[in-house]
RNA sequence: CGGGGUGUGGCGCAGUCCGGUAGCGCGCCUGCUUUGGGAGCAGGAGGUCCCGGGUUCGAAUCCCGGCGCCCCGACCA
């Protein structure tokens, strides 16, 4: 019995372990569409705690939102030459509308650069407009040949951030300092760490200058690119005739940056840090913090259970805990745990009749310390500090389990054999030769996640190239990626 | 698009080799008994067996032709 609904273990079928924590959790579902997908609510509450959270972060560094149309002119994307090689491939195209072809076909938006940039065209004038700080939160569509939930979907939900400058260096501090803001959202509301730094130019953004992005070990030790921020110079300003004036009185480009996350985020939680019972959610994404299952046999026990948990109920929720209460009949505790468990609940109450009597309730974690006995009296505040605690101990203990399936300053030989083998991340010396890149990724699969910045560069830095023995440029991080 | 697999109640599958009018588990509905880690019993609902054609008295099963989906690769947040 047990067997028959426990799901595939991680270390016996990853991918479909994946599956089956989606399916189980109901986050989404597959649509009638080949490779578009249905968000259910408890997936879509997830994308909702990350859509607040980093809307308050943009907002705080004084952007604002706005909303961009989903059709875009054929034309537009070709623009930019690099930008249209890049996306045009993977680009849907409505050629007929009200029965009748379209003199230009329009692109369903891949990304937005094109549309904003020559609306910002109208809008820019002076120095005096700039910057111009503009994120927002779209669906965009990408024909992409395989699909997985979350992780990569021909439609997907994200947020595009847009902005110009007058200067290479304003945008240049603009896409670190967004890049940063991404860190501090893996890190400290999905517990997810990261390591940060620039992609090479074979994986840089089409069209972009420079791309930086964030980068998370998922637990097959699989990298997934989690965020990016690209500074895109003055190409579409170019490309697009977005010009202003400079309080010298001369006409310029702007300088422009783009950056977004998906909910691909969400795929990367699960893989952060779910395990064989299912869902795993850090407390300040669930959308249910805390789970109270009453237990009784008799109507009268139930009347003083019930009236217990409804009290405590009302308690959390007054102290701001996402609290449910599930009074669900006909379904015995047990099942409800299994479920609760499924679904990434962080805590658990259950109050029965003892409970009632010692004026206390189990306290359950969904990770870590068994069950324990609390007391009703200060139970919010000892909530609270138990959602504190394990929302660190996520993040450590996900940072500890990168840590372990990382090598720094690897040979050739235990590069192959890492990437053959465990996988992981590998840190090692690199020529900076797009061709020695090339070869790596075709003998080995394995790609330049970043170029890893200051912090997370190893003490040692090599000085020649793992693969072709050339002097090191510089420190790359490799690994086969999502 | 290449290689492999697979289409049968909502889900997962058996049955196909060797044709005889469809079954199991889970889920769902009703009732009673249950409820401190996935409840039990009784009754019940639900299927053009992917589609089209052929062979046959008779096709889920055999033959021919399509289509879908999944996995591996090429493309990618």
């Amino acid at each position: 019995m047990a067997e028959s609904k426990a799901l595939t273990t991680r270390t016996a079928d990853f991918s479909a372990w994946y599956n089956e924590v989606i399916a189980r959790a109901e986050l989404a579902d597959y649509s009638p569409v080949r490779g578009c997908m249905v968000i259910r609510p408890n997936g879509y509450a997830i994308w909702e705690q990350m859509q607040q959270a980093l809307d308050r972060m943009f907002k705080d560094t004084g952007h604002q939102n706005a909303y961009f149309p989903l059709f875009i002119p054929q034309s537009f994307l070709s623009r930019e030459a690099e930008h249209v090689e890049g996306f045009a491939p993977e680009t849907a195209v409505v050629t007929i509308a009200g029965g009748k072809e379209l003199e230009e076909p329009l692109v369903v938006r891949p990304t937005s650069e094109t549309i904003i940039y020559s609306m910002y065209a109208k809008w820019i004038q002076s120095y005096r407009d700039l910057p111009l700080l503009i994120n927002q939160w779209a669906n965009v569509v990408r024909w992409e040949l395989r699909t997985r939930l979350f992780l990569r979907t021909t439609e997907f939900l994200w947020q595009e951030g847009h902005t110009a400058h007058a200067s290479e260096a304003e945008a240049e501090a603009e896409t670190r300092q967004m890049l940063g803001v991404y860190r501090r959202f893996a890190e400290e509301w999905m517990a997810m760490p990261v390591i940060t730094g620039r992609k090479t130019d074979s994986e840089k953004f089409a069209g972009a200058l420079r791309t930086y992005a964030i980068e998370a070990l998922m637990q097959d030790n699989k990298s997934l690119q989690a965020g990016t921020s690209h500074n895109l110079g003055q190409n579409f300003a170019r490309a697009f005739e977005v010009t202003y004036q400079t309080s010298e009185g001369s006409i310029d480009f702007v300088w422009n940056t783009s950056w977004g996350v998906s909910t691909r985020l969400i795929g990367g939680l699960i893989m952060t840090h779910s395990d064989d019972s299912g869902l795993v959610c850090p407390p300040k994404l669930a959308q249910w913090q805390v789970v109270i299952v009453p237990i009784f046999r008799t109507d009268e026990e139930r009347g003083s259970v019930l009236d217990a948990a409804e009290r405590l109920l009302r308690e959390l929720r007054a102290a701001g805990v996402r609290t449910h209460l599930d009074a669900r009949e006909g379904m015995k505790p047990g099942a409800k745990y299994y479920e609760w468990e499924a679904r990434g609940v962080p805590l658990r109450l259950e109050i029965g009749p003892r409970d009632v009597a010692a004026e206390s309730a189990m306290l359950a974690r969904r990770v870590g310390a068994r069950k324990e006995s609390v007391p009703m009296a200060g139970l919010a505040s000892r909530i609270q500090s138990e959602m504190e605690a394990m929302q660190i101990a996520l993040l450590e203990a996900a940072r500890e389990r990168r840590e372990r399936a990382s090598l720094r300053g690897a040979t050739r030989a235990e590069f192959i054999a890492r990437m053959e083998g465990e996988g992981g991340f590998v840190y090692a010396g690199f020529c900076g030769a797009p061709t020695c890149e090339a070869e790596i990724k075709e003998q080995t699969k394995a790609t330049i996640r970043v170029l890893p910045d200051e912090e997370f560069r190893s003490p040692k830095q090599p000085t020649t190239c793992m693969w072709c023995g050339a002097p090191s440029t510089a420190e790359a991080v490799w690994a086969r990626a999502y």
